[in-house]
Formats: C-alpha cells, sequence, structure tokens
DNA sequence: GGATAACCGAGACGGTACGTCGTGTCTTATT
DNA sequence: AATAAGACACGACGTACCGTCTCGGTTATCC
C-alpha cells in the first residue's frame, strides 16, 4: 500500500516563523479593512511580504488562513490577559447563577462589537455557513469550549439546586448564546447589556424550579 | 437642467417574463448543484440561455438575484400549498400556545431540511453575516414578517393570560426560533422534532406565570 | 458526430483593430528592449493596454503573436516602401546574374543588422529550431516566398544560358542565403558586402558553363 | 584589501562526480522526452537525485549544462567509437576530394538524424540563436573544431591543385555545410545523402580550377 | 403600418485574482 | 566543504469571472 500521494505534506520543522506571523496579521488586517471577500491571498501575500506559495504550501484556503489567524489572535489576548495563566477562561462561580452569566455575556457583547475580532469573526461564521466541513470545523474550534464553559457551569448550578433537575444543560445554554449570536449575525436586533441581562432573567424564570 | 444621467432606469413594461423566469430557475438550480460561492452571473446567464447584460441591467450583485428567485420561489410554494390565498401565512391560534408554536417550529425543521430551500437560504444568510447592508435587506425581506407572525400570537397569549404580563414578546420568540436557527447555521447541534418540541417546553415554563 | 467541441473559435468580425495593432507594437517593442525570453505575454498586454485574455483569445502563444506581428511589420514597411504597388518584391533582372543576386543579398545583408528585425526575426528562428511544428509554420510564412523569387531569378538565368541546364535552382539558391543565414543565425562569422559579394562570385563561378 | 567576496569560487576538487554524470544523463534524458523548453532545472535535479544548489553551484544556466552534457555525449561517443584514440576526428584524405566530402557529409546528415544527438544539439542551436554570448560559446566550443577540419582538407586540396588558389577556405566550406545547416535547423528542405552528394558536386565545380 | 427606441442574445473587452510552476537564493542536516 | 532536500520571495503562466461595452435582431409601443 502507498498511503496515497496526496501533496506530500511540507517539512513543518522548517517553516519560517516570521512569515506566519506577518501572514496572520496581514490577513486580520485586511479582513477588517476592505472586508472579507475583497481580502485575497495575494492581497494577504503582498502585505506580508510573502510569495503566494508560502501561504499555499501551509493553508488551504483564504478560510483556513483567516481560522488560524482568528484562534492566534484569541491565544495572544489570553496570553496578555491571564498573565498568571491559572483558570484561562472559565465562567465565574459566585453562587449568583443569573449574575454570573450576565457577566459573562457583557463581556461577549463588547467582543463582538470590537471591531478588531467582529470582521474575522463574520468572515468565518459566513464562510462556515456555507461550506459545511468549514462550519463544523470552525464551531468545533472556536465556539466548543466556549459551549463547554456554560455546560459546566449550568451544570453546578443544578447541583446547588438553581437549575430543575431535568433541564438539559446543551440545550438551556442556547436560551443565553442563540437569541444574542442571531442578533448579530443576521442583524435582527440591537445588542446591548440591557438586552442580555433581559435574556437572562426571562431565561432562568424558566429554568429555575419553583 | 439635465436631470442627471445617473443609471436611465430601464423600462419595466418592456421586461421579458421568460427572461426573469429563467434567471430565477438557473440561479437557485446553480446554488443548488454547486454551490454559491461557485455560482456566477456569467454561469446564471448561460444556464438562462440569457444575455449578461440582461442579468446586470436588473439586478445589482448575484446576491440580489439569489434573494429574488428565492422569494419567488417561496411565492410559488405559498401559491401551490394555499390555493385559497385567504390567510396565507399564520401562526395557528387553538388556545394551545405550546401546540401551536411546536406545530409551526415543526414545519420549519422541514423547511430547514429541504435542500430546494436549504442551499439558497444558506447561500443568503453567509451573504448577509458578512455585507451588513445585505444582511439588513435579507433579514427584512425574509425573517421579518415570520417574526411578526410569532410577535402577534405571543401577544395574543398574553391576553389570554398565557404569559406573563411583562414579557417582551419581540424577545421572547428568540428563545423559539434563536436556539434553532443557530444549530442551522453553525451546526451547533441537530435538529429534529424533539429537539424544537424540548425548546417550546423549557422556554415557555419560563414565560407562563406562575 | 460532433465535430469536436475544441474551443469555440471567437467572432472574428468584432475583433477590436486597436488591441491587435497595439499589441503588434507591443510584442515588438518589448523583443527589441529585452530579448525574446523576457518578453513575457503579461508584458505584451501591459504594455498594449489590453487584457491578458484578449491575447489568448486571439493567438496560441507567444510565438504566434510574434509572427504575426513580425508579418504585419512586413506588409507595413513594404507599403510604406513600393508606394507604387507595383513589383512588390522582387530579385531584378537585368541581365547581369551576379550583379542582380549581389544587389539582393547587400539588402538583405541591411535588413538583418537592422535592429527592428534582428530581434523579432531571430526569436521566431530560434522557436522555430526547438519545435517543428512552429518552424515549419515561420518557414513557409517567411522565407518561403523569398526562396521563389531566387528560384525565378535562376529559372530566368538558365534560360539565358547564364547557368548550366542540370543544375536545380532550388538547390543552387541555397550557396546564396544558406552561409548568409548561417553566419548570422549562429555567429559562425562575420556579415558584409564583401562577403556576400565573394559568395556570389564562388557560387556562380560553379553554376556558369563552361 | 579583501580580494571580491564575489562568488567564492566552489572547490573543483571536491566535486561529485557522480552527481555530474547523473545531472549530465538527466538533463539530456529530458531534453530528448520532453523538449528544451520544458527541461528546467528542478526537472533535471529531481530525475537526478540531486540537489537544485549542486546545479546552480556548478553551471550558469540550462544552456551550460545542457552544453557540458552535450559534449561529455560527443566524448564518450568518440571513446566509443575509436578505441585506439589515435586521429579523433578528421577528413579523410584520399586525394579525392569529392569522395572524401561526400563521406563526411553522409556521416553529418546521420548524426543530425540520431534523436539523441538531435533534441540537444536544437536546444543549443535555438538558444545561441536568441541569445549571443551563448551563440558564440556554442559555436566556438561544438562547430569551430570540425570548421577547422574543413579548412584543412580545403587548404590541402588547394595545394594538390584541386582546388583554385585564390578561394578562402573559410567560405568555400560553407557551400557544404551551411546549406545542410539551414534545412536542418529551419525546415527548408529535406536531408538526404543524394542531397548532401548533389552539393558537394555544385559546389566543387564553382572551386576546381578550369 | 411604419418608425423607432427599448430590450434582448451574444460575446469581446480591460481588468483582477486564481492556483500552479519554475527561478535562483538561502538554510538545515548529512556525509 | 560539498551534498540532498526543500522553504523562501518572486514573477509568469493560462483560466475564470467581473462589470462595461458594442453589436445585430427582435418586440412593442407611439405616431
Amino acid at each position: 500500500m502507498v498511503t496515497k500521494p496526496a501533496k506530500a505534506a511540507p517539512d513543518t520543522a522548517r517553516r519560517s516563523e516570521k512569515s506566519r506571523r506577518a501572514i496572520y496579521e496581514a490577513a486580520l488586517a485586511l479582513v477588517g479593512e476592505v472586508g472579507y471577500p475583497r481580502t485575497t491571498i495575494e492581497g494577504i501575500a503582498a502585505r506580508a511580504g510573502v510569495g503566494k506559495q508560502t501561504i499555499y504550501r501551509w493553508w488551504g484556503s483564504k478560510a483556513d488562513v483567516l481560522l488560524e489567524a482568528f484562534l492566534d489572535l484569541g491565544e495572544q489576548s489570553a496570553r496578555e490577559a491571564g498573565a498568571s495563566d491559572q483558570e484561562p477562561y472559565a465562567i465565574p462561580d459566585t453562587g449568583d447563577l443569573a449574575a454570573d452569566i450576565k457577566a459573562v455575556l457583557r463581556a461577549t457583547v463588547d467582543q463582538l462589537k470590537d471591531p478588531r475580532f467582529e470582521a474575522p469573526a463574520r468572515a468565518l461564521a459566513a464562510e462556515g455557513v456555507v461550506d459545511e466541513e468549514a462550519g463544523r470545523r470552525f464551531t468545533s474550534a472556536l465556539m466548543e469550549p466556549n459551549i463547554q464553559l456554560y455546560v459546566d457551569r449550568l451544570r453546578s448550578a443544578q447541583e446547588a439546586g438553581q437549575v430543575r433537575p431535568g433541564i438539559d444543560p446543551r440545550i438551556a445554554l442556547e436560551f443565553f448564546i442563540s437569541p444574542l449570536a442571531q442578533r448579530w449575525l443576521q442583524y435582527t436586533g440591537p445588542i446591548s447589556y440591557d438586552y442580555t441581562d433581559t435574556l437572562v432573567e426571562y431565561a432562568l424564570y424558566g429554568l429555575a424550579p419553583r
């Protein structure tokens, strides 16, 4: 058996770190400046001072480049923020479920409105809507970890008796994030702290035991 | 004064109905077959047996063509379905709010899984995510009418004392449609009757008075 | 039978004369300035202010473009030179064979040294050496007509008794042109009026009857 | 003073003989198989199992590689043919000038038709046509030695009174080789023993004294 | 009922970007 | 120090579409 000759993967050890970083920066900058559809691989290469082939060698598509650039951006932010590194990301657990979730959603609102995040995030989301494979990839890389935090927090609340036992946290968390996601993705409504606070109140009222 | 030579809007009266229909069909077929990004104006024109200019004359972009084609598709379906035409679309009001909404959501699930709808719908959604102007246009053309139906039904339920008075229906309805929309758009989870039924139960529990 | 779908030849009637001329000029200029190998289709297109596709639509290769440009150049020169148009090209027949051929060869020497002709001519010759199909094409388009003139003149000389009857003019003419061609093509020796005069003398001595 | 850091000529003593031979073979094979323009340095390196740098270190261009490969091929053939090595190449001198030259030209015809020689020879010739420096290099390496043999033989014939005293052998020899060269290079006519025999007859008739 | 102006099909045009290939330079690890 | 291997910046390839722009050739009113 000849293990398919499918491209002869390049040698990762020799990869130019400098080029990779330059490509990330160029990609994010361009998406921010001219939008995803008018961001081209040629443009990224030119701006990064890199040959096109260097991009094609390591990534399969514009969406791939952007996904990694975006992940890298997240890691950077995380590194800058939580210098101490303990508990890099988690929903706080003060015992007050409503307050904890409101706080997290407010942070999410801030993030959704931060132009550094917004343009690439929309680009990826759009790509994922239309290309199932990409969509699943993006979802599992970008959203799944976050979703898991909600599941954990809700389960903890369930154990504390603040959420009815029969509730499936995997579904319940969607009451917090899906309405916000839809408003953001599809411009079906404005986004604000007030709005997310209301969301939490309405939803928890239904989730709490009587 | 020369009343601006800007574009000389074409004469709608002389428009070729045959070409318009051919373009709709070609556009929908291509999006279904090769996906939105690989659907091109040239391709639509060729398949419709139409000059490119005929498309550029009447529509401003690929997204525009597809939006109208999609709306047309909806009208057709409606015409076929409700021959009588009175009350073309409304959420039933049997007095049982949960049952009524479950029924509508089940129909939505069916529609989201119908490949005739899915491909163009995704295409439009993706375009809307990345292009705010298009997004608002699509939302107001495709979703707003639907949303209004939920608002109406919820208000009626509120009057009937089945929903707490303080609740804003514009927000409450998102508990029903946003989670489903997100699962569909972003592949964050499977879609089924069971799932939408559960959604309705969890949500109404919170919306109902005690 | 479906007569092969081999490219769907474009509509010659709609061809842009302006672009064609611009392409000829750009091609000849570039070959003259930077040489054939560094003349690129992209470069020609850019210099001519023309899309690449316009070149690819009408010509199959760089060599094709240059051949036509070169033929066009020849026609132009001819048109400028022989305004009267009678006898556009022929070897003079004064009765003195040696003098007639010397005169023509001197003109050829001038042409071979004219940089306007030299660069494209070499380019075509080189292409023809390496690509048999192109070679035959170039030879029959560029050299055959010329060769025929020699054949005619030699036959006329034969009838006048200045060349032995058994001689094949098709071969004899090579004594005049092949040595010159080789010196020019392969840099095997210098080119001058003296040289071509000598050639004629040596050769005619052998061709003349005793 | 720092004796210019220009290129740091590589150390010939350490050169890998095995690589050199492999490169020659690969180059000749590729030119024969796919033609000169589609023979690439990368292709040669890959086929020879050699790093690209090894080629760039020792040769300046594709043409250089091929020229040496071709010369090497000639030496090999010579070595195989004349095992004794004395008088590797010379035009025979039987006293019959016509017969001697006819014999040599017939051998040349054979060689020109041998595909092992033809492809690389054409490649080099074409390169030389378009690049004057390469042309002079190729001519002096590949043709000059041969030409000298004709000069010698003609001078000997001159001394024997078979060629008129005033004749310049450097020019006279072109009557034998240039027509053949042109037919071969430019496809202006077929090549055969008959043809070269006729050439010799026509030419010698003019060169011989009366 | 003939003139005339629009739309229509077709598709050539100047462009931009695509994804691939080859160049010549450079770096790394091996011999 | 030369080598096999191959990543790199660069430039050109030939193709696909873009949106604009003529071309005839139907229509479809308006005189």
